[in-house]
DNA sequence: CGACTAGTTGAGCAATATCAAGTCCTGTGG
DNA sequence: CCACAGGACTTGATATTGCTCAACTAGTCG
C-alpha cells in the first residue's frame, strides 16, 4: 500500500542529526546520546501529489515526519462523503495514533509532492521510555495535533465561503516568497466544506480583484493584506 | 477563578478506586499498586451550569476528569466571535494540555451542572513515569481528544443545519432514558456554527413533527429513529 | 487532433442569515 | 399571590449566500 523507497540504513544517527527540518521535527530535542538508542531504520520516503501515504484502517507500524510538501488527513463518512480534517505542513507529525492504536484513523494523501521520514513505532516507544526529551516532545506533538484540529475547525469551517478561502490561502502561504500552491478546486471544497463551484467562483473573483495572481496553474502570488481583510483578520498594527 | 470545593484529602486511594466512573476515567487502568504513588490531593469539584471551569490562558496546574454533567470547550476568535470546539461527556478528560503547556488553551464552561475530579499535574506526571498502565492510558486520552475533534468537525460542522441539530440531539442522548438535555439555543448555535434563530426554528419544527418532545424547558424525549434519518444516518439493519 | 479532465460561468432555487417583532417563562419585589 | 422586568425563545419578512444543474472553455496527454 504505502510507497516504500528505502534508502541505505545504518546511518540514521548521522542523517537525523543533520536533517534540515530537525529543529521543527519530532526528533528536534534529542541529544547525541539519545540518538544512540536509534537502531531501527528510519527511512526517507517520497510520494507524489495525489498519492496515498496510508488509509484509515491500515496497520499502523510507523509514524511520519513531513520534511517537504503538504499532506491532507481525510475522514470518510459512512455516506461516502469526505471531509478534510487537517492539513499537515513541513515539520508536522503524521500518524501519531500508531503509538496507541494498531491502525490509522485517517486517509492520508499528499496534496503536493512530499518527502517524509518514516519512523518505526518501536523506535519512538523506546525513546519515549528512555529519553525525557522525546517524551516531552511527544506530548507536545499530541497537543499540537489537537490545537491544529481546533484551528482547522475555527479557521476553515467557520464563517462565509469567502472568508474560508481567504484563510486557506493565508494558511498555505509560503512566508519566504509570499506565494502559495493551491490544491485543486475539488480538494479546496472538501477542505472548506463548500462546493467546487463556489471555490472556483471565489478564486476567480479574487483573481479579478487582484487579491491573488496566478503565476502558473496552481501557483499564486498573494496580496496578504487584502486577504487578511477578507478573512476577517484585522491588522493589529493599525 | 475556579470553584474550589476541596473535600477531605488523604483518602484519594480509596475514593479513586471506588469511583463510579472509574472504568471510563483516566485512572481506570491503574492497579492498586499504582495508587500507592498518589500522594497529592485529588479533589472533587462541582460547578453549576454556566459556570467556568477555567479560561484560555489560565495557569494550568491540574487536569480534570468529568464524572457527571457536560462541559464545553470554546475557542474564542480575535474578532470576539466564538466557536465550541468540543463537548466533553462523563468519563472524558479535560485540560490534558496541562501536561505540556503552562496554560490552558480553551475556555471551559459547564453546560449542565457538573461534577469533576481535579488531578494535579504532578500526580499524573509521576504516574506517567512510574506506571506503564497510565502512560498508555494517557496516550489513549490524547488520541481520543484528536478523534473527538475530528468527530466534532465531521458531525457538527458538516451538512445542513437540520442535520447538525439532529446529530447534536443524538450526541447528547442519554441511552438509558432515550432523552436529552438540550443547551440554550445560543449555545447550540455556537456549537453548530449556525444562528440562534435557525437553531430555534429547527427545534420548533422537530417538536411540531413529534421528532422531539419537550418534557421540561430543556429536557426532551427523542425519536431516535426519526432523528437518525434526518441526520443522514441510515439504519444498517434495514 | 481529439478526448478528457479541471476549471469557469450562468440562472434559478433552497437554505440560512438578518432584522425586527412578538411571546413565553422565571424570578423578584410588593 | 400577583404584577412586572428581563431574558430566552419563537416567529415573520426579507436579503444573502451558497447549492444545483447545466453548459461551456481551456489546458493536457495520448
Amino acid at each position: 500500500m504505502s510507497q516504500d523507497i528505502p534508502l541505505s540504513n545504518g546511518h540514521n544517527l548521522v542523517r537525523c542529526q543533520q536533517c534540515g527540518v530537525r529543529q521543527m521535527a519530532l526528533f528536534s530535542d534529542l541529544t547525541d546520546d539519545d540518538f544512540k538508542h536509534v537502531h531501527l531504520p528510519v527511512d526517507d520516503i517520497s510520494i507524489d501529489a495525489g498519492a496515498m501515504l496510508y488509509n484509515a484502517g491500515d496497520r499502523a507500524l510507523s509514524l511520519y515526519t513531513l520534511r517537504h510538501g503538504l499532506v491532507k488527513l481525510t475522514h470518510y463518512l459512512s455516506d461516502g462523503s469526505q471531509r478534510v480534517v487537517r492539513l499537515v505542513r513541513p515539520g508536522g507529525t503524521i500518524g501519531l495514533e500508531a503509538l496507541c492504536s494498531d491502525q490509522f484513523s485517517h486517509y492520508a494523501e499528499a496534496v503536493q509532492d512530499s518527502h517524509l521520514c518514516r519512523i518505526p513505532v518501536a523506535v519512538v516507544e523506546r525513546l519515549d521510555r528512555e529519553s525525557p526529551h522525546l517524551h516531552q516532545q511527544l506530548l507536545q506533538r499530541w497537543h499540537q495535533a489537537v490545537l491544529d484540529s481546533d484551528q482547522w475547525l475555527t479557521q476553515m469551517s467557520t464563517g462565509s465561503a469567502r472568508e474560508r478561502v481567504a484563510r486557506l490561502c493565508l494558511f498555505l502561504r509560503d512566508d519566504k516568497t509570499g506565494t502559495c500552491l493551491l490544491p485543486g478546486r475539488e480538494d479546496i471544497g472538501a477542505m472548506l466544506g463548500i462546493t467546487t463551484e463556489t471555490a472556483s467562483r471565489i478564486i476567480a473573483d479574487f483573481r479579478r480583484r487582484g487579491v491573488v495572481t496566478a503565476l502558473t496553474r496552481s501557483h499564486f502570488s498573494l496580496d496578504s493584506k487584502a486577504l487578511q481583510s477578507v478573512a476577517g483578520i484585522y491588522d493589529e498594527a493599525a
